[in-house]
DNA sequence: TGTACATCAGTGAACGCGCGTTCACTGATGTAC
DNA sequence: TGTACATCAGTGAACGCGCGTTCACTGATGTAC
C-alpha cells in the first residue's frame, strides 16, 4: 500500500539509522538487508524502492553515522578524550563512534563509503582542533589528529582485549597519555 | 591421495599463511573457504582435515599473524614507529601489522579468535615496553600501551581516509606527537 | 631389503542455506474534476 | 468540498548464486611380515 510522503521520509530516516546502528554492531558484511529492514519495520522488499544497492546503503549509512551533533561543539579536547576513551563507551560499540566501530572495515570499503566517512573525519578533527591546546591552528590540527589517533587505537584495542584488567589497562594509559599533551 | 607427513605439515602452514594474508587484506567474512585453499595450492574439500571450521581457521590464523617475529626484539619504540607509521606500512595491509588490519572486526569474533589476538597484544605491549623510554617498568610500559593506540589509530585513520594529502597528514601528525614522547 | 595391503590426505561433486535482488500484486494516497 | 481513479510505497514469494560443510572416492604412504 502507498503511505504518504512523510511517512516516506521516515521510513527512510529509520532505515539508515537502523542500519548504523547495525554495521556499527556487527559490521557492513555480517549484517544483512532484511535484518535492517526488521529493523526499521519494514519488509525486506521495500529496500530498493529507497536505495540502490547495499552497497548504497553502506556509503549512506556511514554518511549519517558521521552527520554533525550539532552539540559538543564547545568541549575541549581533553573533555572529549575522558568520554571517548571510557568504559562505557567501549562497551556500547552500536551508539559509539563508527570510526572505531567500522574503521579497519573501512579502508576496504567501497570508494562512495570511504568518501562519506573521509568527510566525517574532516568535520572531527576541525571540531577537536578548536578544543586543543596550542600556539598556532596548525599546532592544534596536528595535536586533534595525534589524539584521535590515540582515542581510536586505543578503543579498538580495549576492545580487543578479552581480558578485562588489560582492557582497562589500555583505556587507562591511553587516556594519561592524553592528559599530558 | 594420502601424502607424506612432511608434506601435511606444510600444507598446514600454507593454509595457516594464506589465511592470514587474505584475512588480513579483505577481513574475516569477505574471504571464503575455498579461496584460502586455492592460495594454499589445494582444493577446498581437504579444508575439514585441518580445522574443525572458518571459525576454527580464523582464531588459528590470529594466533599465526601474531605469532613472535624472533627479530625486531631490540628496536627501540622510536624506530618501530617511524616504520609502522609509514605510507609503505599503510599500502600494504596484507604484510603489515594484523591489529590495524583487523581491529575493529577483532572486538566482534568469537572469543578463540580474541583470546589469541589478545595473547599477541601482550607480547607486543612486553616488546615495545623494552624499548621505551621512562624510569621504571610501569612507566615504560604505559608509554609503550599509549604509544601502540597511537600508532594503530593513526594508521587505520590514514588507511580510511580517501584523500591522500590527508591520509600523509594523518601518518606525519601522528609521528610526530610519538617523536616527543 | 622386498612385497602386500591397510591407512588416510586430498579431490571434486553435491547438500542445504541465507544472501542480494527482482517482481507481480495490494491498497492508501493525493490529484483532477 | 466531495468523488473517481491513477499513482506508487510497501508486501512477500521467488530467483540465482556463493557460501560452509559433507562425503564417496582415489591413490600414495608407510607399516607388517
Amino acid at each position: 500500500m502507498k503511505v504518504s510522503k512523510d511517512k516516506v521520509a521516515e521510513n527512510r530516516r529509520n532505515i539508515l539509522a537502523a542500519a548504523a546502528r547495525l554495521f556499527a554492531e556487527r559490521g557492513f558484511e555480517a549484517v544483512s538487508l532484511a535484518e535492517v529492514m526488521k529493523e526499521a519495520g519494514l519488509t525486506h522488499g521495500g529496500f530498493y524502492g529507497h536505495f540502490a544497492s547495499k552497497e548504497d546503503l553502506v556509503a549512506q549509512a556511514c554518511a549519517h553515522a558521521v552527520r554533525p551533533a550539532d552539540e559538543e561543539e564547545s568541549k575541549t579536547l581533553l573533555e572529549y578524550t575522558t568520554g571517548y576513551l571510557s568504559p562505557y563507551h567501549r562497551d556500547h560499540r552500536a551508539e559509539g563512534c563508527p570510526f572505531a566501530a567500522l574503521g579497519s572495515e573501512a579502508g576496504r570499503q567501497p570508494i562512495t563509503a570511504r568518501h562519506e566517512l573521509t568527510e566525517g573525519l574532516r568535520r572531527m578533527i576541525d571540531r577537536l582542533g578548536h578544543g586543543a591546546p596550542g600556539e598556532d591552528p596548525a599546532e592544534r590540527r596536528a595535536k586533534a589528529i595525534a589524539s584521535f589517533s590515540t582515542m581510536l587505537g586505543g578503543l579498538v584495542l580495549a576492545r580487543l582485549a578479552d581480558d578485562p584488567a588489560l582492557s582497562d589497562e589500555i583505556l587507562a594509559a591511553s587516556r594519561d597519555a592524553l592528559a599530558t599533551v
